[in-house]
DNA sequence: TATCAATATTGTGATAATCATATATTCCGA
DNA sequence: TCGGAATATATGATTATCACAATATTGATA
Protein backbone atom coordinates (compact mmCIF):
# COMPACT_ATOMS: atom_id res chain seq x y z
CA UNK A 1 0.00 0.00 0.00
CA UNK A 2 2.58 2.23 0.27
CA UNK A 3 2.31 2.00 -3.79
CA UNK A 4 2.76 5.25 -5.70
CA UNK A 5 0.54 4.65 -8.28
CA UNK A 6 -2.66 4.38 -5.08
CA UNK A 7 -0.32 7.56 -3.93
CA UNK A 8 -1.33 9.30 -7.16
CA UNK A 9 -4.85 8.05 -7.24
CA UNK A 10 -4.98 9.52 -3.78
CA UNK A 11 -3.85 12.56 -4.49
CA UNK A 12 -6.10 13.11 -7.27
CA UNK A 13 -9.20 12.50 -4.70
CA UNK A 14 -7.68 15.27 -2.86
CA UNK A 15 -7.53 17.41 -5.64
CA UNK A 16 -11.54 16.76 -6.34
CA UNK A 17 -11.78 17.37 -2.85
CA UNK A 18 -10.29 20.29 -2.24
CA UNK A 19 -12.60 21.70 -5.65
CA UNK A 20 -15.08 21.38 -3.13
CA UNK A 21 -13.42 22.65 0.16
CA UNK A 22 -14.70 26.84 0.21
CA UNK A 23 -17.88 28.19 0.83
CA UNK A 24 -18.71 30.46 -2.38
CA UNK A 25 -17.30 27.25 -4.57
CA UNK A 26 -20.36 25.01 -2.53
CA UNK A 27 -22.65 27.80 -2.97
CA UNK A 28 -22.01 27.56 -6.62
CA UNK A 29 -22.09 24.10 -6.88
CA UNK A 30 -25.84 24.14 -4.87
CA UNK A 31 -27.04 26.41 -7.35
CA UNK A 32 -25.98 24.78 -10.39
CA UNK A 33 -27.08 21.46 -9.52
CA UNK A 34 -31.43 23.13 -9.48
CA UNK A 35 -29.92 24.33 -13.32
CA UNK A 36 -27.87 26.17 -15.61
CA UNK A 37 -26.72 29.49 -14.08
CA UNK A 38 -24.91 32.72 -16.03
CA UNK A 39 -21.99 34.44 -14.33
CA UNK A 40 -24.27 37.32 -13.51
CA UNK A 41 -27.48 35.26 -12.06
CA UNK A 42 -24.42 33.57 -9.66
CA UNK A 43 -22.86 36.70 -8.95
CA UNK A 44 -26.30 38.54 -7.72
CA UNK A 45 -27.80 34.92 -6.02
CA UNK A 46 -24.50 34.62 -4.23
CA UNK A 47 -24.53 38.50 -3.49
CA UNK A 48 -20.42 38.57 -4.41
CA UNK A 49 -18.28 40.69 -7.08
CA UNK A 50 -18.45 39.19 -10.39
CA UNK A 51 -14.38 38.78 -10.56
CA UNK A 52 -14.73 36.48 -7.02
CA UNK A 53 -17.18 34.12 -8.97
CA UNK A 54 -15.23 33.85 -11.94
CA UNK A 55 -12.33 33.12 -9.87
CA UNK A 56 -13.84 30.75 -8.61
CA UNK A 57 -15.77 29.38 -11.52
CA UNK A 58 -12.18 29.35 -13.00
CA UNK A 59 -11.06 26.74 -10.33
CA UNK A 60 -13.91 24.56 -10.85
CA UNK A 61 -13.48 24.57 -14.39
CA UNK A 62 -9.87 23.67 -14.26
CA UNK A 63 -11.23 20.23 -11.94
CA UNK A 64 -13.52 19.45 -14.19
CA UNK A 65 -16.55 20.00 -12.07
CA UNK A 66 -18.20 22.51 -14.18
CA UNK A 67 -18.53 23.18 -17.57
CA UNK A 68 -18.70 26.76 -19.29
CA UNK A 69 -21.29 27.42 -21.95
CA UNK A 70 -21.45 30.94 -24.26
CA UNK A 71 -24.13 32.42 -25.19
CA UNK A 72 -23.33 35.65 -26.94
CA UNK A 73 -21.53 37.55 -23.95
CA UNK A 74 -22.93 36.02 -21.36
CA UNK A 75 -21.53 32.32 -20.48
CA UNK A 76 -23.53 29.53 -18.67
CA UNK A 77 -22.03 27.68 -16.12
CA UNK A 78 -23.71 23.63 -15.55
CA UNK A 79 -22.77 20.93 -13.21
CA UNK A 80 -20.46 18.21 -15.24
CA UNK A 81 -22.08 15.12 -13.09
CA UNK A 82 -25.13 14.52 -12.21
CA UNK A 83 -23.14 12.56 -9.57
CA UNK A 84 -22.35 15.39 -7.49
CA UNK A 85 -25.67 15.49 -6.13
CA UNK A 86 -25.58 12.37 -4.58
CA UNK A 87 -22.33 13.88 -3.20
CA UNK A 88 -23.18 16.44 -2.05
CA UNK A 89 -26.58 14.86 -0.75
CA UNK A 90 -24.35 12.15 1.19
CA UNK A 91 -21.99 15.33 2.73
CA UNK A 92 -25.64 16.41 3.88
CA UNK A 93 -26.27 13.12 5.57
CA UNK A 94 -23.30 13.04 7.54
CA UNK A 95 -23.97 16.88 8.64
CA UNK A 96 -27.25 16.16 10.05
CA UNK A 97 -25.99 12.85 11.74
CA UNK A 98 -23.94 14.60 14.14
CA UNK A 99 -23.07 18.11 13.06
CA UNK A 100 -19.03 17.69 11.84
CA UNK A 101 -16.69 19.34 13.81
CA UNK A 102 -17.74 21.41 16.45
CA UNK A 103 -14.76 22.73 17.82
CA UNK A 104 -14.10 23.85 14.37
CA UNK A 105 -17.63 24.88 13.72
CA UNK A 106 -17.89 27.33 16.83
CA UNK A 107 -14.72 28.55 15.94
CA UNK A 108 -16.05 29.44 12.58
CA UNK A 109 -19.39 30.91 14.12
CA UNK A 110 -17.20 33.46 16.11
CA UNK A 111 -15.22 34.65 13.46
CA UNK A 112 -17.70 35.12 11.07
CA UNK A 113 -19.52 37.35 13.90
CA UNK A 114 -16.19 39.28 14.40
CA UNK A 115 -16.24 40.21 10.59
CA UNK A 116 -19.17 42.57 10.73
CA UNK B 1 -30.07 33.28 -0.60
CA UNK B 2 -27.35 36.36 0.37
CA UNK B 3 -28.66 34.92 4.03
CA UNK B 4 -25.53 34.86 6.65
CA UNK B 5 -27.35 31.06 8.27
CA UNK B 6 -26.70 30.00 3.97
CA UNK B 7 -23.36 30.88 3.98
CA UNK B 8 -22.67 29.52 7.50
CA UNK B 9 -23.77 26.21 6.57
CA UNK B 10 -21.81 26.23 3.25
CA UNK B 11 -19.04 27.48 5.77
CA UNK B 12 -19.07 24.20 7.66
CA UNK B 13 -19.58 22.16 4.40
CA UNK B 14 -16.41 23.46 3.46
CA UNK B 15 -14.29 22.83 6.11
CA UNK B 16 -15.73 19.17 5.86
CA UNK B 17 -14.58 18.69 2.41
CA UNK B 18 -11.03 20.53 3.83
CA UNK B 19 -10.69 17.63 6.26
CA UNK B 20 -11.04 15.26 3.03
CA UNK B 21 -8.43 17.44 0.77
CA UNK B 22 -5.27 15.84 1.67
CA UNK B 23 -3.98 12.54 -0.23
CA UNK B 24 -2.98 11.44 3.29
CA UNK B 25 -5.99 12.17 5.23
CA UNK B 26 -8.35 10.36 1.94
CA UNK B 27 -5.39 7.05 2.71
CA UNK B 28 -6.22 7.09 6.45
CA UNK B 29 -10.29 6.94 5.92
CA UNK B 30 -9.62 4.91 3.13
CA UNK B 31 -7.79 2.25 5.61
CA UNK B 32 -9.95 3.21 8.41
CA UNK B 33 -13.53 2.35 6.57
CA UNK B 34 -11.90 -1.21 6.01
CA UNK B 35 -11.57 -1.35 10.06
CA UNK B 36 -10.37 0.24 12.88
CA UNK B 37 -6.63 0.70 13.18
CA UNK B 38 -3.87 1.89 15.64
CA UNK B 39 -1.69 4.72 14.29
CA UNK B 40 1.11 2.86 14.08
CA UNK B 41 -0.56 0.03 11.82
CA UNK B 42 -1.66 3.57 9.77
CA UNK B 43 2.08 4.64 9.80
CA UNK B 44 3.14 1.02 8.41
CA UNK B 45 0.30 0.54 6.25
CA UNK B 46 0.71 4.30 4.86
CA UNK B 47 4.63 4.54 4.89
CA UNK B 48 5.21 8.06 6.46
CA UNK B 49 6.35 9.39 9.76
CA UNK B 50 4.61 8.93 12.92
CA UNK B 51 4.17 12.92 13.64
CA UNK B 52 2.69 13.60 10.46
CA UNK B 53 -0.24 10.41 10.61
CA UNK B 54 -0.77 12.15 14.20
CA UNK B 55 -0.79 15.36 12.84
CA UNK B 56 -3.36 14.39 10.13
CA UNK B 57 -5.27 12.64 12.41
CA UNK B 58 -5.63 14.74 14.84
CA UNK B 59 -7.20 17.24 11.69
CA UNK B 60 -9.93 14.65 10.89
CA UNK B 61 -10.56 14.41 14.57
CA UNK B 62 -10.91 18.14 15.14
CA UNK B 63 -13.53 17.61 12.30
CA UNK B 64 -14.82 14.82 13.72
CA UNK B 65 -15.00 12.58 10.74
CA UNK B 66 -12.51 10.17 12.78
CA UNK B 67 -12.94 8.65 16.62
CA UNK B 68 -10.14 7.21 18.66
CA UNK B 69 -10.17 4.56 21.36
CA UNK B 70 -7.41 4.29 23.72
CA UNK B 71 -6.24 0.65 24.36
CA UNK B 72 -2.99 0.82 26.73
CA UNK B 73 -0.55 2.99 25.13
CA UNK B 74 -2.07 2.59 22.10
CA UNK B 75 -4.71 4.35 20.09
CA UNK B 76 -6.98 2.91 17.76
CA UNK B 77 -8.96 5.09 15.26
CA UNK B 78 -12.39 4.51 13.68
CA UNK B 79 -14.65 6.41 11.36
CA UNK B 80 -17.52 8.03 12.75
CA UNK B 81 -20.15 7.70 10.07
CA UNK B 82 -20.25 5.09 7.34
CA UNK B 83 -22.13 7.08 5.49
CA UNK B 84 -18.44 8.31 4.75
CA UNK B 85 -18.27 5.27 2.81
CA UNK B 86 -20.85 6.30 0.30
CA UNK B 87 -19.50 9.78 -0.30
CA UNK B 88 -16.07 7.99 -1.26
CA UNK B 89 -18.15 5.82 -3.07
CA UNK B 90 -19.86 8.74 -5.35
CA UNK B 91 -16.57 10.68 -5.68
CA UNK B 92 -14.66 7.61 -7.33
CA UNK B 93 -17.79 7.30 -9.53
CA UNK B 94 -17.40 10.71 -10.99
CA UNK B 95 -13.57 9.89 -10.71
CA UNK B 96 -14.32 7.00 -13.35
CA UNK B 97 -16.62 8.80 -15.41
CA UNK B 98 -14.45 11.27 -16.83
CA UNK B 99 -11.30 11.72 -15.23
CA UNK B 100 -11.80 15.31 -13.01
CA UNK B 101 -9.56 17.86 -13.58
CA UNK B 102 -7.35 16.37 -16.07
CA UNK B 103 -4.80 19.53 -16.41
CA UNK B 104 -4.68 19.14 -12.86
CA UNK B 105 -3.86 15.61 -12.64
CA UNK B 106 -1.13 15.51 -14.90
CA UNK B 107 0.35 18.61 -13.23
CA UNK B 108 0.17 16.81 -9.94
CA UNK B 109 1.62 13.47 -11.68
CA UNK B 110 4.87 15.42 -12.93
CA UNK B 111 5.21 17.05 -9.74
CA UNK B 112 5.15 13.76 -7.82
CA UNK B 113 7.72 12.47 -10.41
CA UNK B 114 9.99 15.48 -9.48
CA UNK B 115 9.95 14.75 -6.42
CA UNK B 116 12.06 11.47 -6.52
C1' DT C 1 10.14 5.60 40.27
C1' DA C 2 12.95 4.97 35.99
C1' DT C 3 12.39 3.58 31.60
C1' DC C 4 10.60 2.41 27.28
C1' DA C 5 7.05 2.34 23.59
C1' DA C 6 3.15 4.58 21.45
C1' DT C 7 1.12 8.71 20.40
C1' DA C 8 0.59 13.79 20.49
C1' DT C 9 1.95 18.56 20.22
C1' DT C 10 4.64 22.61 18.97
C1' DG C 11 7.74 25.62 16.37
C1' DT C 12 9.40 26.85 11.83
C1' DG C 13 10.21 27.83 7.14
C1' DA C 14 8.33 26.93 2.57
C1' DT C 15 4.42 26.66 -0.44
C1' DA C 16 -0.19 27.45 -1.77
C1' DA C 17 -5.03 29.61 -1.34
C1' DT C 18 -7.77 33.55 -0.87
C1' DC C 19 -9.55 38.21 -1.42
C1' DA C 20 -9.65 42.61 -3.49
C1' DT C 21 -8.45 45.75 -6.99
C1' DA C 22 -7.18 46.77 -11.43
C1' DT C 23 -6.95 45.56 -16.11
C1' DA C 24 -7.98 42.42 -20.20
C1' DT C 25 -10.77 40.06 -23.34
C1' DT C 26 -14.87 38.99 -26.08
C1' DC C 27 -18.92 39.83 -28.28
C1' DC C 28 -22.63 42.59 -29.82
C1' DG C 29 -24.99 46.59 -31.54
C1' DA C 30 -25.04 51.50 -33.02
C1' DT D 1 -15.10 50.33 -36.00
C1' DC D 2 -16.32 52.31 -31.43
C1' DG D 3 -18.48 51.71 -27.04
C1' DG D 4 -20.48 49.12 -23.57
C1' DA D 5 -21.81 44.79 -21.16
C1' DA D 6 -20.46 40.25 -19.52
C1' DT D 7 -16.55 37.47 -18.20
C1' DA D 8 -11.92 36.57 -17.47
C1' DT D 9 -7.20 37.14 -15.94
C1' DA D 10 -3.13 39.39 -13.51
C1' DT D 11 -1.19 41.13 -9.33
C1' DG D 12 -0.07 41.93 -4.55
C1' DA D 13 -1.12 41.46 0.32
C1' DT D 14 -2.81 38.35 3.76
C1' DT D 15 -3.67 34.06 5.72
C1' DA D 16 -3.77 28.98 5.82
C1' DT D 17 -1.44 24.42 5.11
C1' DC D 18 2.28 21.44 4.96
C1' DA D 19 6.34 18.69 6.04
C1' DC D 20 9.78 18.12 9.07
C1' DA D 21 12.29 18.15 13.32
C1' DA D 22 12.28 18.47 18.09
C1' DT D 23 9.96 17.79 22.20
C1' DA D 24 6.19 16.46 25.22
C1' DT D 25 2.73 13.31 27.08
C1' DT D 26 0.85 8.97 28.47
C1' DG D 27 0.73 4.32 30.11
C1' DA D 28 2.80 -0.14 31.14
C1' DT D 29 6.34 -2.70 33.20
C1' DA D 30 10.55 -3.64 35.58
Amino acid sequence: MGDARAGQLRAFKAEFFKALAHPLRIGILELLLEGERSVYELQQLLDVDQPIVSQQLAILRAKNVVEPRKEGTTVRYAVRDRALGVLLGAARKIFNNHLVGTQTMLRELTRERRKR
